[in-house]
RNA sequence: GGUCCCAUCGUCUAGUGGCCUAGGACGUGGCCCUCUCAAGGCUAAAACACGGGUUCGAGUCCCGUUGGGACCGCCA
């Protein structure tokens, strides 16, 4: 048996969880259950003034959520700065870190100058070699790279990428504050947390090579890595809020189901055959490497949408009822206290599951069913609540009056009845009857509708359209 | 600008040299089902970026071009 496979997902809590950071933690989850590992939970919270407890509360209710739960952590990086701090001292012992004494403003000249020239916007190694200290001056501390040679990154989707170490940048791994910055404390943590497999988004793989360095100063064995193509907006630039909700929450606030995110997240990037819709356990079974793409991903809002609706169908009506009691509230369909039966919600959603693609569809569609009235939409009283459609409304109603119960066998007689005596369709009742019943015309089959409504309030709405109509 | 990565329908993708007349899914159009709306079924339009090689044979391998993206912070 070779040894256990760790992994980690280690976001920096200066926002909240949003889809990318999403899918890179759903892809170690799933690499680590499929292989019996271990998934870590990090937290980089090395910039301390942009990293705020809120939005790390945000992404563990987010993690959590999706049902990407972990094994260990959250790990809190600003509880280990005395870790750092002795690697730092180390490598400065060894000649493999050194004083820097350029300010910031300096750098970011230099930096400017060099970009503006078409030069490489390189650090030029001017403190490499000082003999002394500056006085008066803070200094941070620079890792010193190899300037020759080439490093290879061993990408498990990308296979081998050469970097030429001239190009390497000497990385600053300690601020003049004397906090460590992220190049350092990700490897330091990796190593420490016995990471044996990297996986994180492609916009880390410039810096690969410069952590191998750091890794091997260490005197560690690096990682493997394994880095995942980036998602799109429409326009093909990253994702960002221009592209609409980007937060993991947002997901849940529009009515969306965590297992239809995780199912269309996994396949931006990652397929399996020609197979759209997986249980949570077959992720697990069928995920690898091998079938995750290079090219990076557009994020498709109407797909995810579709895939919503196909986990709403497939969904037990009474797990939705839970589901959508707090969507019934926010949406004013139901009281704050309003005491609902479930079982008779439940069979309410049955019949609204293949019509509604969220939460927030199904917990407005269920209002007809729950509130004592239905407004009227202007339109369908006009058409179908008239003169013409009063007569069949007025003997409908007696007829459902006269029955013994309510049964979809009684109402459809019933109907039928109407139907027949005047040679009508059953569309030229049934229509007439939705509107009243709903207030618009689309709703499930009539005879579900009134069945769930009940006799009560089914011949009050009948009176009361039979009256509307002119 | 430098470095690195990437490239199949509008979008997500299958494809690992002959099974490709390029398959599936979303979306779009049509038809069927039908009390409306959905769901479902059938169906249509829709792609190998371009140019060179290699090979008996290339979407698949190599090179170049073009296009897109990422990184180049005392951010992560």
């Amino acid at each position: 048996m070779t040894e256990k496979i760790r992994v980690r997902f280690a976001p920096s809590p200066t926002g909240h969880l949003h889809i990318g950071g999403a899918r890179t933690a759903l892809f170690n989850y799933l690499y680590a259950r499929h292989n019996n590992g271990t998934f870590i939970l990090r937290i980089e919270d090395t910039d301390r003034t942009r990293s705020t407890d809120e939005y790390i509360e945000a992404i563990i209710e987010g993690m959590k959520w999706l049902g990407l739960g972990w094994d260990e952590g959250p790990f809190r990086q600003t509880d280990r700065f005395d870790v750092y701090r002795s690697y730092v001292d180390r490598f400065i012992k060894e000649g493999k870190a050194y004083y820097c004494y350029c300010s910031a403003e300096e750098l970011d000249e230099r930096r400017k100058l060099a970009m503006a020239m078409g030069k490489p916007p390189k650090y030029d190694g001017r403190c490499r070699d000082l003999k002394g200290p500056v006085p008066g001056v803070t200094p941070a501390v620079r890792f010193r790279m190899p300037q020759s040679g080439q490093t290879i990154v061993d990408d498990l989707i990308r296979g081998p990428v050469t970097f030429d170490n001239a190009q390497l940048d000497d990385l600053i791994i300690l601020r003049s504050d004397g906090t460590p910055t992220y190049n350092l404390t990700v490897v330091v943590d990796d190593v420490d947390m016995k990471i044996t497999h990297v996986i994180r988004g492609d916009d880390h793989l410039n810096n690969t090579p410069k952590q191998i360095h750091v890794y091997k100063a260490l005197g560690y064995e690096v990682p493997k890595f394994a880095h995942l193509p980036m998602i799109l907006g429409s326009d093909k630039t990253r994702l960002s809020k221009r592209h609409g909700a980007t937060s993991v929450m947002a997901y849940y606030e529009m009515g969306y189901l965590p297992d239809a995110l995780v199912n269309y997240l996994v396949r931006l990037g990652w397929s399996y055959g020609d197979q759209e819709v997986f249980s949570r356990e077959e992720l697990v079974k069928y995920f690898s490497f091998e079938n995750v793409g290079k090219a990076a991903a557009v994020f498709n809002p109407e797909k995810l949408l579709w895939l919503n609706g196909q986990y709403i169908i497939n969904s037990p009506s009474e797990k939705l009822a839970e589901l959508v009691m707090p969507f019934l509230i926010r949406e004013k369909t139901a009281g704050e206290g309003q005491d609902i039966d479930m079982a008779w919600l439940s069979k309410a959603i049955g019949t609204l599951k293949e019509r509604s693609k969220t939460l927030v569809e199904l917990a407005n569609s269920l209002r007809y069913y729950i509130a004592e009235e239905v407004e009227y939409n202007e339109k369908a009283k006009e058409k179908f609540l008239n003169e013409k459609s009063r007569g069949l409304l007025t003997e409908l109603k007696d007829g459902l009056d006269s029955l013994p119960g309510f049964s979809h066998e009684g109402l459809e007689k019933a109907f039928k009845s109407v139907v027949e005596k005047h040679g009508v369709k059953l569309k030229d009742l049934a229509q007439p009857v939705r509107v009243a019943m709903t207030g618009g015309t689309e709703s499930p089959g009539i005879f579900e509708v009134l069945e769930i409504v009940g006799k009560e309030k089914t011949i009050r709405r009948l009176e009361k359209a039979i009256k509307a109509c002119m």
